[in-house]
RNA sequence: GUGGCUGUAGCUCAGUUGGUUAGAGCGCCUGAUUGUGGAUCAGGAGGCCGUGGGUUCAAAUCCCAUCAGCCACCCCA
């Protein structure tokens, strides 16, 4: 067992860690609360076909980055590499079609595959809002602006860019795909072997290769929005108006393609160039054709993912802001009280570290090192008289008040 | 999955054309201060030099493989 090092792509969050990811699920929790999402949290993992049928079988998520694996008794298991897909079926399972509109908050760690990189993980952790069964432009902009709002409590929302896009609905997709394959089709040899292969499986993808022969081609390709039919026009022309009327910036991305099949009409992306290549930060867009898909009513649904990792990198350092106090006893008979001051301050609802081992000097030093507002000391002295020192840790003040008036004496430090 | 860069103490990093006992700063521990933290001073602990193989009288140093991290691609949150 020697070298036991974390699972390639995965890592431990230590209390430091912990503070600015718990930062992160806490507020943007609050906030989409503002907007009426309540919290859920659907499995771990799922039957694999919920993730095949869905993701569509050419995307990179579903072709080469699951975590897939066969159960003892041979069904086929997939550790979730998305939480729309499971919601999805909770859906349907749950038979949630009585109660629509619905609107679910998530948070939990998502699984793939991939080479890890800063900000890509293995397993890395979302949150994430769907909002299901409202087919109006309304819906968009609410989702939206829960994710903006999100970001800006979390302080970061100067450091992102909100991209929006429409893919509009399946059949102005369907004649913009068979203008895209009529338009590359000729100049096949001239893509990069990506971008051929891209032509065949989903030829929307050509438009944000990054290869300088496709981009030059895709420079010329049709625009999509030539392509949108009236009804997708206007969808996403209400949602463009709601979203300025409530303030919030955007610009139009027209190569903002997602890379899940559900997605159709609208599709947005807050990204950053604080990351590096991992730029997309908070990303989402309409998935109307979802539940159908897997079998379920007809339910239109829009929502977005966050990287709960890539937001922790960019909020500044999260401060605890309760005071902790430090009860130091010195002598038996004082360690035995001050094991039931600290219960007594705890049923008051404060945090109380207990100085378990050393002298003074290193007790007061650990109290110093976690932070303490303010020490207790209580040797046998003091014992005998009733009375504990309370030393303010900022100042070096210290002060002695009867063991009976104790919270009385902490409540300057609240 | 592809390409490039990098792996030395808990952390950040030195380590010469291969040469004998591998260093520094920070942190940690002990003491100065047997009941008082931060500052200062003195001392101390801590290294399979990522791992495995090879070359050599001799490898942290050169070669090969492998693992991991980072960067870019791919893709995505």
């Amino acid at each position: 067992m020697a070298h036991l090092k974390p699972v390639r792509g995965t890592h431990d969050l230590l209390p430091e860690d912990m503070r600015q990811h718990r930062a992160v699920i806490d507020t943007a929790r609050k906030i989409v609360r503002l907007y009426g999402f309540e919290e859920i949290a659907t499995p771990i993992f799922e039957s694999t076909e919920v993730f095949h049928r869905t993701l569509g079988d050419t995307s990179d998520v579903v072709t080469k980055e699951m975590y897939s694996f066969e159960d003892r008794n041979g069904d086929f298991l997939t550790l979730r590499p998305e939480n729309t897909a499971g919601v999805a079926r909770c859906f349907i399972s749950e038979g949630l079609a009585q109660k629509v509109p619905l609107k679910y908050f998530y948070a939990g760690p998502m699984f793939r595959r991939e080479r890890p990189q800063k900000g890509r993980l293995r397993q890395f952790h979302q949150i994430g809002i769907e909002l299901l069964g409202v087919a109006s432009p309304a819906a968009d902009v609410d989702v939206i602006a829960a994710g903006h709002r999100a970001l800006r409590s979390l302080g970061i929302i100067d450091k992102t860019v909100l991209e929006l896009n429409s893919l509009g609905d399946r059949e102005s997709r369907n004649a913009y795909r068979d203008a895209l394959i009529d338009y590359f089709t000729p100049h096949k040899n001239s893509l990069s072997d990506d971008g051929r292969a891209r032509l065949q499986r989903n030829p929307l993808r050509i438009l944000d290769s990054k290869d300088k022969a496709d981009r030059e081609l895709a420079a010329e390709a049709p625009v999509l929005s030539d392509y949108l039919n009236e009804g997708s026009r206007n969808f996403f022309r209400n949602v463009q108006d709601g979203l300025m009327r409530i303030g919030i910036d955007f610009k139009i991305n027209t190569r903002l393609v997602r890379g899940l099949d559900y997605y159709g009409q609208t599709t947005f992306e807050f990204v950053t160039d604080a990351l590096g290549a991992q730029g997309t930060v908070l990303a989402g867009g309409r998935y109307d054709g979802l539940i159908e898909l897997m079998g379920g009513a007809p339910t239109p649904g829009v929502g977005w993912a966050a990287g709960v990792e890539r937001l922790a990198m960019l909020i500044d350092k999260y401060k605890e802001d309760c005071p902790v106090f430090a009860i130091i006893p010195m002598g038996q008979k004082a360690a035995d009280r001050a094991h039931m001051l600290a219960e007594e301050l705890r049923d008051d609802g404060l945090v109380v570290d207990l100085a378990y081992a050393g002298n003074v000097s290193r007790r007061m030093k650990r109290a110093n090192r976690i932070g303490a507002s303010a020490a207790l000391i209580l040797g046998d002295e003091e014992l005998a008289r009733n009375v504990v020192q309370i030393r303010d840790m900022k100042t070096g003040n210290q002060s002695e008040t009867s063991l009976d008036a104790v919270i009385v004496g902490l409540n300057q430090f609240r």
